[in-house]
DNA sequence: ATCATTGCAAACACTTTGCATACGC
DNA sequence: GCGTATGCAAAGTGTTTGCAATGAT
């Protein structure tokens, strides 16, 4: 089980990864699969907090770091200061409007990061990201969707 | 002119970009130069404060974030809480070594980003690194590097 | 009862801001 | 002399840590 799209069962699967299944990861883990929009802990925290109020900032630092770290979600860097967290563990880019401030997931074929010479080093991970206006803001032509 | 190799005058080349060429600015300038590391805030302070014994970091950020609001420096977000300037502002791509943190250039060949289907975006920026382990690393198979 | 998780508050690290001093034309 | 750059100290922001309270088995 690699990817998120096959979870049915999150209890479970946490179980599987070594992740004791508690509300609060059950959740959070919940959460990045219905919102696919790379938030960040901010946002899980803000949005969460109204189903369970008790839920601190220091919890879903934790549990973000604890399913990184079980490589079951993926961390975003893409602007200075600003991570965010992606359920998506596949290598695949990221496109971040700097309009409305979404990013998009960018498929990349495998094919490409074959052709990429590494000089003789060791590759393990790729990250992709491009920054730029997205389709609806040049076709609106105006921050729609800023904040 | 758009690459740093081609500056022989950084005074000059400062000036033509509506920088006023202090003596600060020269200095973290040529340091970039001379010094294709990636280096972040930190770094360059503690070499060129032997140098300039009164610089203060202060005065290292807002040179960095002057030259990179005038396109002559970009920055880098590799990892998660550690911002570093690079003088180049081609598009290319770096490895990140996890043994020896050591950060080195990939070429990418422009092509590559044609390939990238952007759904329609409109793509201004191209970020690509890898994070891995370096030829070095992997021969001496030990952290020679680390710190 | 025991052990792990949670959540508050304090500590941290990095960056920016406010403002007085110093510098350069 | 005037306008800008510098640099200290303080404030701001995002994240981690210490630790007591809570929760689950």
């Amino acid at each position: 089980m690699n990817d998120y799209r096959d979870v049915h069962n999150i209890k479970e699967y946490l179980r599987s990864k070594g992740i004791n299944p508690s509300l609060q990861r059950i959740k959070i883990y919940q959460y990045l699969m219905e919102h696919r929009t790379h938030p960040t802990v901010e946002d899980i925290h803000a949005d969460l907090v109204s189903e369970i109020p008790t839920l601190s900032k220091t919890t879903v630092y934790s549990t973000l770091n604890l399913f990184v770290s079980h490589g079951i979600v993926s961390k975003l860097m893409i602007e200075d200061g600003e991570v965010r967290y992606d359920i998506n563990t596949k290598p695949h880019g990221h496109f971040k409007c700097i309009r409305c401030g979404r990013i998009f997931d960018i498929e990349i074929s495998p094919s490409i990061f074959e052709d990429i010479s590494v000089n003789g080093h060791h590759p393990m991970e790729y990250h992709f990201y491009i920054i730029g206006i997205c389709k609806d803001c040049m076709e609106k032509g105006r921050d729609k969707f800023a904040a």
